[in-house]
DNA sequence: AACATCAGTGAGTGAATGCTCACTTGTAAT
DNA sequence: ATTACAAGTGAGCATTCACTCACTGATGTT
């Protein structure tokens, strides 16, 4: 092999091309010749980075699902009543998927891989929700109501969203409809 | 092999097994021998009823997609209001959750496997609640708004609180949630 | 200049797994 | 009875694919 064709970085390119390859072929349809050879970079070269495919899809799944967790903490930050949280959480998550769109398209499309129940977190996203309702309720800005209920059926308008646009049902970017989503959320949250 | 030992309507306990393993192992990790010893059967009773595993798994989630779909031309002859189709789709939806839970999960869980967006179909879940917001726009029982967009949130109120039964985080079964799903679907349509 | 270390290469390997096929068995029709 | 056929069996085959490893090339460090 010529000097010249060796590359250099590997890691963010191979990173690029599993995401996307996951996205449109499923993870485990997905080679590591095909990931290789779409990143430009030899099949070993995924080895010098990660223990294997498994821990590579599990690597890129956690690092955007724990910006998802940061987001929550942040919005929690932002306000104490149920619209100031909502539309920052709404705003932030659609900001993240307007920037990084195949990493949010990835997460929204494998989450039933990595959130199988036995991987139970206190810091994950439903269950910061699931918190945050209770918060909310507590502090009387949202009526009574079965918590992990309403983070379900609040969580379900976002990611269903996402689906959709992921599968070409909807059009644009996400953010042009956070307002539709943050006033579904808020319609399902005060409505008993 | 004795007589005795061979088995009889290999085509359900092959179902019912693949099923199972399909939810609890995923569709690619499931091998066709786990699916045959679990129902209790050889390998090659598989291939007398189904081309591959593939095909196997895409029959399996098309007979309760298809199901779904029944389900909401059904719930549009039970009236032409808001409230009374959407307490027949919610009700419909659980009632069906309740009774074959696996084969529903099975389709909650695996749904973006089989709906990529190559697949899209007039006659689909997802297109048939489009149309049928349109209908109840059109005829001024729901305010103005995109119907894509609303669909996707309705439906997120229904399959992400399946999910996140599927994942141990709701207790008892669906039905259980009806009202609350039906109200907080009514509360997405209605404010604007 | 010598050395150490990190990163990239890609042919090769072993294990797993989807599927086939020749054979068997039970059932039904003639 | 005989024949035909649908359904079940499981050892074996062919293939695919994740992963290894001996080697090479760059970039500091002393």
């Amino acid at each position: 092999m010529s000097p010249q064709t060796r590359t250099r970085n590997a890691r963010p390119k191979i990173e690029k091309a599993a995401v996307e390859l996951f996205i449109t072929e499923g993870i485990d349809a997905a080679t590591t010749r095909q990931i290789a050879e779409r990143a430009g970079v030899s099949e070993g070269a995924l080895y010098r980075h990660y223990k294997g495919k498994e821990e590579l899809a599990e690597a890129l799944f956690m690092g955007i699902h724990d910006r998802m967790s940061h987001i929550l903490i942040e919005a929690a930050l932002d306000g104490s009543d149920l619209k100031s949280r909502v539309t920052a959480i709404v705003g932030a998550y659609c900001a993240v998927a307007d920037e990084d769109w195949n990493l949010v398209c990835y997460h929204l499309l494998h989450m039933n891989r990595f959130l199988r129940q036995d991987i139970k977190r206190e810091d994950d996203p439903v269950s910061l929700t699931e918190a945050m309702i209770t918060d909310l309720i507590d502090n009387g800005h949202v009526p009574e109501g079965d918590p992990a209920l309403l983070a379900a059926m609040s969580l379900g308008v976002i990611t269903q969203t996402g689906q959709n646009k992921a599968f070409n049902r909807l059009e644009g970017p996400l953010s042009a409809h956070k307002d539709a989503l943050a006033t579904a959320i808020m319609a399902i949250l005060k409505t008993r």
